[in-house]
DNA sequence: AATAACGTCAACCGCCGTGGC
DNA sequence: AGCCACGGCGGTTGACGTTAT
């Protein structure tokens, strides 16, 4: 048996507001409150609407300070930043954007943000596709090696170079500041590569993944993802087999258990669910070197840093440098805001955990 | 001018966590 | 401990406006 609705759907009217309901509702929590009771609140203004959709409605657009309009570069910045960082968390990220609603930040990102992003992406994609056409062609020509300069042939899996400090909010403390490594290894994850002390699963202790990361709703897949970045990386790169290294596909399994490992690192399967195409954009652009992801993301953010090719080859190293522009544009306002985040969630230290979070 | 295609956004739906009983 | 009501959240829908053909 299921619950019981809320109101009866038969006499509860739907569809957009009048402005005589407006009134009514404004007026009456403007002066009353709500009452502690969304489900009670339209009988009593006598509304022949649901409960829920009062809530809604006050706290979209009727409550006071709500900001209409234009997004401004600095919030489309604490956006991203945010999205980056902690996923579709609407009302997190909300909550970091006084004026605005998670409902509003939500229809921004999903019809003109993530527009933003891969549009540029696309460019960028395709001028590098264009310039790898002609030196491939070129390279033929002499029998040389098919690699650009700034690209690594290896199929993305990240070195455990960068180090390991766990940004949890579990004590009173405030959360530690990532670091330039740790924000960029925070990134790769959830860009589907793992790191390189995944393959001892067995050796480590396990922690309890709390229970909203047990649930359906985030099966636990890194090396599935992983897997999947081999293969594009495969398709999408001609890179002579002899120099991609081996690398670990039969651990393809959705976790679905209790605990994980805390050398796993625990990332949503649906951080970007909801993004189509995006996801596999951003498989296909792992398929090149950290830098180059670097890269990308300043070229969203507007600045004009150039890829260094020369300086690039490496697989492991970021120079700080390259996330200058990223960090001094996001992350500041993540962290500085995530102070009113925990305040106001109760929850915020377990998505710190969630999604910041791994161990030695 | 007509209409198809696309974009935007308010509102709805259903699931989940929480707290009271 | 289990049930229930409620609030909150994220995903989705559909109406409406705009642009392209």
């Amino acid at each position: 048996m299921g619950r019981a609705p809320c109101c009866d759907k038969a006499n509860v009217k739907k569809g957009p507001w009048s402005p005589e309901e407006d009134a009514k509702l404004k007026a009456y929590i403007e002066e009353n409150g709500t009452g502690g009771n969304w489900i009670a609140l339209p009988q009593k203004i006598g509304l022949k609407r649901c409960g829920k959709s009062c809530r809604l409605r006050w706290l979209n657009y009727l409550r006071p300070n709500i900001k209409h309009g234009a997004f401004s570069e600095g919030e489309d910045n604490i956006i991203c930043s945010l999205y980056i960082n902690i996923g579709s968390r609407w009302s997190i990220i909300a909550a970091q954007l006084p004026g605005r609603t998670d409902n509003d930040i939500k229809n921004y990102w999903n019809t003109r943000l993530k527009k933003k992003l891969l549009g540029k992406q696309r460019k960028e994609q395709q001028a590098r596709r264009a310039s790898w056409l002609t030196v491939k062609q070129e390279m033929k020509r002499e029998g040389g090696d098919y690699m650009l300069p700034g690209m690594v042939s290896q199929p993305p899996y990240w070195p455990q170079q960068l180090p390991v400090i766990p940004f949890t909010t579990t004590t009173n403390q405030d959360p530690p500041l990532p670091n330039d490594q740790e924000s960029i290894k925070n990134l790769l994850i959830k860009l589907g590569g793992r790191f390189s002390d995944d393959h001892h699963p067995q050796s480590s202790t396990s922690t309890p993944i709390p229970n909203s990361m047990n649930s359906s709703r985030y099966p636990l897949d890194v090396s599935f993802a992983q897997d999947q970045l081999y293969e594009n990386s495969m398709n999408n790169t001609v890179s002579p087999a002899s120099s991609i290294s081996p690398i670990n596909s039969t651990c393809s399994q959705v976790t679905n258990g209790t605990h994980f490992n805390t050398n796993e690192v625990a990332v949503p399967n649906d951080m970007f669910q909801g993004l189509d195409g995006f996801t596999d954009e951003l498989r296909e652009l792992t398929y090149s070197n950290n830098q180059q992801i670097m890269n990308w993301l300043e070229g969203f953010y507007g600045t004009d840093n150039t890829v260094d090719g020369s300086s690039t080859t490496g697989s492991s190293s970021v120079e700080s440098s390259s996330w200058g522009p990223i960090y001094s544009l996001g992350f500041p306002q993540l962290v500085t805001g995530f102070e009113p985040c925990q305040q106001n969630m109760p929850q915020a230290s377990t998505y710190g955990e969630q999604y910041c979070t791994w161990a030695v």
